[in-house]
RNA sequence: CGAGGUGUAGCUCAGCUUGGUAGAGCGCUACGUUCGGGACGUAGAUGCCGCAGGUUCAAAUCCUGUCACCUCGACCA
C-alpha cells in the first residue's frame, strides 16, 4: 500500500495539473536539463538521443528525395535581415542582437539567426544565373535562437534545435508541389513513426510565416485538449526572389524570379510525443524514436545462470533492435517503474522461473499488458510486439482526438463548446479576420489550419452568418 | 511585457514571525544481507542559506537593492 502511494507522489497526474506533470516527466525521465539562461535548455544524453532518432529517419527520408545538406552561418546582419519587409517585421520583437566582437563595438549589429531565409537567398543570389541553376534542394540540421518571453521546455525555448529545408525552383507549379511534397513528409513522419495523427492543413493571413504566400501545418492534439503546431511548409512564390535579387534566365531567354519554399520542424516534436504518449507512469516512447527499445531486467541476478541467459537474450536482439540489460544492484520493482518513467517499449523480465521453461516474460509499456515468450521465439516475438505498440498507441490518440473534436454551427455552439470541453472545434469560416479575432478574444480559440478537402458541415460561417468559404479547425495552441 | 510564486545539502523542503553553533527525508559512498512491482541493516561524506549592500556585539532570519528560475496570460515553432 505503501509502495503505491510512492508511485502516485512521483508524478503529478496529469488531471491534477498538467503543466506540472510535463515538466515532471521531462525532468525525471531525464530528458533535458534547466541551464543558467533562461530559455536555453540542456538536452541530455535520453533526450538528445530521441531526436538523433529524428534526425536520421528524416535525414534519410529528405536525401531520398534530393534534398542536400548545408550549413549556414549563425550570424545574420541587421540590413539583411531587413530587406524582406513582412520577414523583419515578424521576427523583429524576438531576435537577439550581437553588438560586440571582443571589446570592440561592431559598426553593423548582427542577429543570432532565428530563421535562415535571408542567408539562403543572399546565398542564392550569387549562385542562381540559369535555369540549368535550378532547383536547388537546400536543407540544414541546426539551432536557432527567438528570445521567447514565456518558455517552457521543448515546447517553447529561446534556443532550439531543428531543420529548416530551403529550395527555390524555376516555376511557381514546382515550388507548390515541393511545398505539398515535404508537408506530407512531415505528416507521414508523425502517423508512421511517432503514432501521432495529425491534421494537415492550411494557416489563414493572419498564422501564416511571416513572408510566405501561403502556411501549411500539421497539427496534433495534446492530452489536456491543446493543440500544438508541429511542422510547417511554406510556400514562398517570388517575394523573396524580388527582395533579393534572385534572378536568371529563364528558357525563353528572359529573365525571370524563380520561387521558394521552405519546411521545418523542431526539437518541438519531442513534446509532441510526451504530450500525445505519456500517461501518469510517465513517458511513452513509439520504438522507432525510442533510444533503448526493450530494456532485459533479470531476478535474482545472482543466482546461477541468470546473468549469463540476460546477456545471451541481448545478444540475439542486437541484431534487430535497440536492447540494453540493467545490471545495476537496484531492486527488479525500482527498475520496472524506472523504464516505464523513462518510456521503454518492452521490457524482458527474466529470472530462475523463466529459465527452468526456456522463457521469457516480455511487458509492453502502453498496457502493461505480460506476453510469455518463448525463448526460442524471441527474434519473432519482440518484433510483433513493437508493433502492436506502435499500432496502440497511434490508435489510443486517435481515438482520443476524434473524441474530442466537436462541430459548431453557430457562435453560441462555439462558445459552449470552447468553454466545456477541450479540444478540436471543427466550425466554418467566411475568410474574415475579424472572426477569428472574435473567436480568440471571447474564447481563446485560434484558427488552427483549413481544411478545403474535408466536407463542409454547413453553408454560412459559424461567426458573423454571412456565406462560409473554408472548414477550419479550431483550437487553443500551445 | 503584465500577474503570481520560489531561491537553504545532488533533489524535495523545514527553520525566518520573536536574530544566538545549519536541519529532516530522499539520494550519494563503503560493506553485508536481498532481488517476480520503487528492499533492508551498519558505518560515512555533503552547505558562501541566490548575489550585493546595510542594521546589529551577532543575520538563513530584519531592511534596501539586484539576479535567476517556475506557473499563468499577451507574442511565437
Amino acid at each position: 500500500m505503501s509502495k503505491t502511494k510512492k508511485q502516485v507522489e512521483e508524478i503529478t497526474a496529469m488531471e491534477d495539473d498538467f503543466a506540472k506533470w510535463y515538466t515532471d516527466i521531462v525532468r525525471k525521465a531525464q530528458l533535458m536539463d534547466y541551464s543558467s539562461v533562461k530559455g536555453c535548455m540542456i538536452i541530455e544524453p535520453y533526450g538528445y538521443a530521441i531526436w538523433e532518432n529524428m534526425v536520421s529517419i528524416l535525414d534519410k527520408k529528405f536525401k531520398e528525395l534530393g534534398h542536400e545538406n548545408v550549413s549556414m552561418p549563425m550570424f545574420i546582419p541587421e540590413s539583411l535581415l531587413q530587406k524582406e519587409k513582412d520577414h523583419i517585421e515578424g521576427f523583429a520583437p524576438e531576435v537577439a542582437w550581437v553588438t560586440h566582437g571582443g571589446n570592440e563595438k561592431l559598426q553593423e549589429r548582427l542577429c543570432v539567426r532565428p530563421t535562415s531565409e535571408t542567408l539562403f537567398c543572399e546565398h542564392y543570389a550569387k549562385v542562381v544565373h540559369s535555369w540549368r541553376d535550378l532547383p536547388k534542394l537546400y536543407n540544414q540540421w541546426c539551432n536557432v535562437v527567438r528570445w521567447e518571453k514565456t518558455t517552457r521546455p521543448f515546447l517553447r525555448s529561446a534556443e532550439f534545435q531543428w531543420q529548416e529545408g530551403h529550395t527555390i525552383h524555376e516555376t511557381a507549379e514546382e515550388a507548390k508541389d515541393e511545398t505539398m511534397q515535404m508537408l506530407d513528409v512531415y505528416h507521414n513522419f508523425f502517423e508512421k513513426y511517432l503514432a501521432i495523427p495529425a491534421i494537415k492543413g492550411q494557416k489563414t493571413e493572419s498564422e501564416k510565416f511571416a513572408g510566405a504566400e501561403s502556411t501549411y501545418t500539421i497539427e496534433a492534439l495534446m492530452h489536456d485538449g491543446k493543440a500544438l503546431q508541429s511542422a510547417t511548409s511554406h510556400y514562398f512564390g517570388n517575394h523573396f526572389a524580388k527582395a533579393f535579387n534572385i534572378e536568371f534566365q529563364n528558357r525563353d531567354n528572359k529573365p525571370q524570379n524563380p520561387y521558394q519554399t521552405s519546411w521545418g520542424c523542431t526539437t518541438r516534436m519531442i513534446g509532441a510525443v510526451i504530450m500525445v504518449h505519456g500517461d501518469n507512469r510517465g513517458l511513452v516512447l513509439p520504438p522507432a524514436i525510442a533510444p533503448v527499445q526493450v530494456m532485459i531486467i533479470p531476478i535474482a541476478m545472482q543466482k546461477e545462470g541468470v546473468l549469463e541467459k540476460a546477456k545471451e537474450i541481448e545478444h540475439r536482439l542486437r541484431k534487430i533492435c535497440r536492447v540494453k540489460t540493467d545490471i545495476s544492484d537496484k531492486s527488479p520493482g525500482w527498475k520496472f517503474s524506472e523504464y516505464e518513467m523513462r518510456g521503454v517499449p518492452l521490457r524482458i523480465e527474466i529470472g530462475p522461473k523463466d529459465i527452468e521453461k526456456n522463457q521469457c516474460v516480455v511487458v509492453r509499456r502502453d498496457n502493461l499488458e505480460k506476453t510469455f515468450v518463448d525463448l526460442n521465439d524471441i527474434e519473432v516475438a519482440i518484433p510483433e510486439l513493437l508493433e502492436k505498440l506502435r499500432k496502440g498507441i497511434y490508435k489510443k490518440a486517435l481515438e482520443r482526438r476524434n473524441q474530442m473534436t466537436y462541430e459548431a454551427h453557430n457562435f453560441e455552439e462555439f462558445e459552449n463548446i470552447a468553454k466545456s470541453k477541450p479540444g478540436f472545434i471543427k466550425a466554418m469560416w467566411c475568410g474574415d479576420e475579424n472572426c477569428e479575432k472574435k473567436s480568440k478574444e471571447i474564447t481563446a480559440f485560434t484558427s488552427r489550419c483549413i481544411r478545403d478537402n474535408e466536407e463542409k458541415i454547413d453553408t454560412k460561417c459559424a461567426f458573423c452568418g454571412k456565406e462560409a468559404k473554408h472548414l477550419v479547425y479550431w483550437a487553443k495552441a500551445y
